[in-house]
Formats: structure tokens, sequence, C-alpha cells
DNA sequence: GCCATTAGTGCAATTGTGTTGCAATATTCG
DNA sequence: CGAATATTGCAACACAATTGCACTAATGGC
């Protein structure tokens, strides 16, 4: 993993105020480095050997990380959740795509407004989220060949 | 359960052409008696005693319902499927709504057109889905005391 | 109506993700 | 440095969902 973004890491971790820990760091610095949203097994077997640490610590770390707003969390269709280093980019609400063979999560820019949907009396909204299902570029059938590996679940 | 349910789930599981069995019967019927979005846990619940099917079965007509367009399947971020009737109002695509609290699942007739969200190259779409998160009528705090049961996870 | 075919079911065991309790550790602050 | 306490590691657990395989029962031809 590239050292820059364990320094980027340990500055964000700082800026929150919390104490500063190894597996802070390094489970941040695996999802500044990653290229799409990583589910908690990706991140384990991201980082680096050396790093040990435990399963629980990672679950733990990556829900304190969205609780302090440097990651945030996606639920897909799977039932396994998917993290992201909140970039300045998906700061905001923006939807989401899944891959509904390799179950791969990537964020959208969105364009255009959210429709406005019609709760019934008494409900109260608090988030709007879009997620479009389609298939990745990997998974695509019967497109030129690839030599992308495939990561199914 | 109300026995027109039974009926008219009888007549859609025959309308598949694929063998009609009591579980396929009975779990449709309960989907058709509900009024909102239920779990596996729920639809076991709800069969009579009377008819005594298989936790596994359950899952498995689920599964089989939703192949056979005759039950949709939501994917809320508890980690739980949530399964519909598919009736007229819900056949199209439409939006859901899904509380933050106890975790109800509702569909939502959708006001508007869907915002476009432009892929990367090589993804292909196929199914936009439009969730609301909020807070369902029984769950609103400081609401007027209400005598609707709060059902938790 | 009866029988053969095979789709569908029931049961047991297993997977995979995520959670909880608690003792041990390590960070921070004076 | 040394105390206070936020975090971690470990073990056990919770729970939805899946798989393998033998058994049962719905259907279609006779």
């Amino acid at each position: 993993m590239a050292t820059d973004k364990i320094g980027l890491a340990e500055e964000a971790v700082r800026s929150t105020g919390a104490r500063m820990t190894r597996p802070r760091v390094m489970v941040l610095a695996v999802l500044f480095a990653a290229e799409r949203a990583l589910t908690h097994a990706e991140v384990e077997a991201r980082l680096p050997r050396a790093a040990e640490v435990d399963r629980v610590t990672v679950y733990r770390v990556l829900e304190w990380l969205v609780d302090n707003h440097l990651a945030h969390k996606i639920a897909g269709d799977d039932r396994v959740r998917r993290f992201n280093a909140a970039s300045h980019a998906h700061a905001g609400p923006h939807a989401h795509f899944q891959c509904s063979d390799c179950g791969e999560v990537i964020c959208l820019e969105e364009a255009g407004a959210k429709p406005a949907v019609k709760l019934p009396v008494g409900y109260k909204q608090q988030q709007v989220e879009l997620t479009i299902k389609g298939l990745c570029a990997g998974c695509v059938p019967a497109s030129k060949p690839r030599t992308v590996a495939r990561h199914h679940h």
C-alpha cells in the first residue's frame, strides 16, 4: 500500500480529535487506496500482514469511520456492507451502482434532481438513496475479451 | 388468513404453468394478505400452523415467486430481505420506504422521472432502485401518543 | 383411476456477515 | 512518568440464508 495514503489517513484520523491508532490509520489508508467500495472481507485482505488487525476491530473501525464522516457505508442487495472513503466528490448525496453479477459497488455522480415521492401521513423522510443495478464492464457478457479478473462472491 | 387470498394465490400459482403446491399457495396468500413487505421470518410466523411449511421451503418458495414475477424482493439496509406480492400497483418500477428505526418497508408510488445517471463506459444499466429512508408513523418521536405496536428487530 | 417421472419438499449441517462481553493493551494528558 | 480510559483482541454468539441429499407428492400418459 502506498505510504502517502497512510500519511493522509493519519492526518484524517487526527483531525477527528479521537485517538490515533494503527488499526484506524491502516483501514482508512486501505479505503483511500481503493478504486471502489470495499467489503469488510476485502478491507481485511488488503491490510498488510504486518498490520495484524483483528477481524472485529476492522468492523469497529469501519463503523467508527462512518460515524466520523471519514467513510460511508453502502448496503447492496447481497447482504454485504461496503465502505468508501468519504472524499470530496462523495461528500454530499450521490447515487451508487451495483453489479448484479459480481456485486461490485461504485459511487456515481448524480445528474439531475431526485424525484419527489409522497410519503404516507405521519412518515418522516430522512435520506434518499438511489441505486442503479446492472452489469459492470467485467461482467457484461459477449463483450470483447477482457483481462479483468472477475471478483465473484 | 382470508380464504379469498388463498383462492387468488392458487390461481396465480397455476398461471405460471408450474406445479401447484401447498407451500407456494400458502406463502403467496400470506403476501397477498400483508399490508407491507414481509421478511422471511414474518412470512413463516403468519403461515397457519396447519400449513406446516419448512423454513427452507419458505426461502425457496419466496425465491420462486420472485423468479416468476408473483412477488418482488426488497433489500433493506438491515441485511434482511423483504417480500411483497407483485400487485398491479407495483408491477412497474417504484420506490420503497424503509424506517431506519423499526425496519418496516413499504412500497411507494413514484411521482416524477428517475434522474439520469451516467455510468462508466462498458457498464450496463438494468434497473433503478430508489429508497427513501426515514421514520414510519409509529417510530416518529414526540408524536401524539399512539396505540400502534412497534415491531422492532 | 393408476403408475412413472421428476419437480418440489423436508431435514441436517454449513456458510458468511456481523455482534457482544470482557479482559488486556496502548494512547493521551497532566 | 503514571493514571485514566478509549481501543483492541479474543472467544463465543446471533442470525439470515444456502447446500446436499434422501424422500414425497403433483402431473401427465395410459
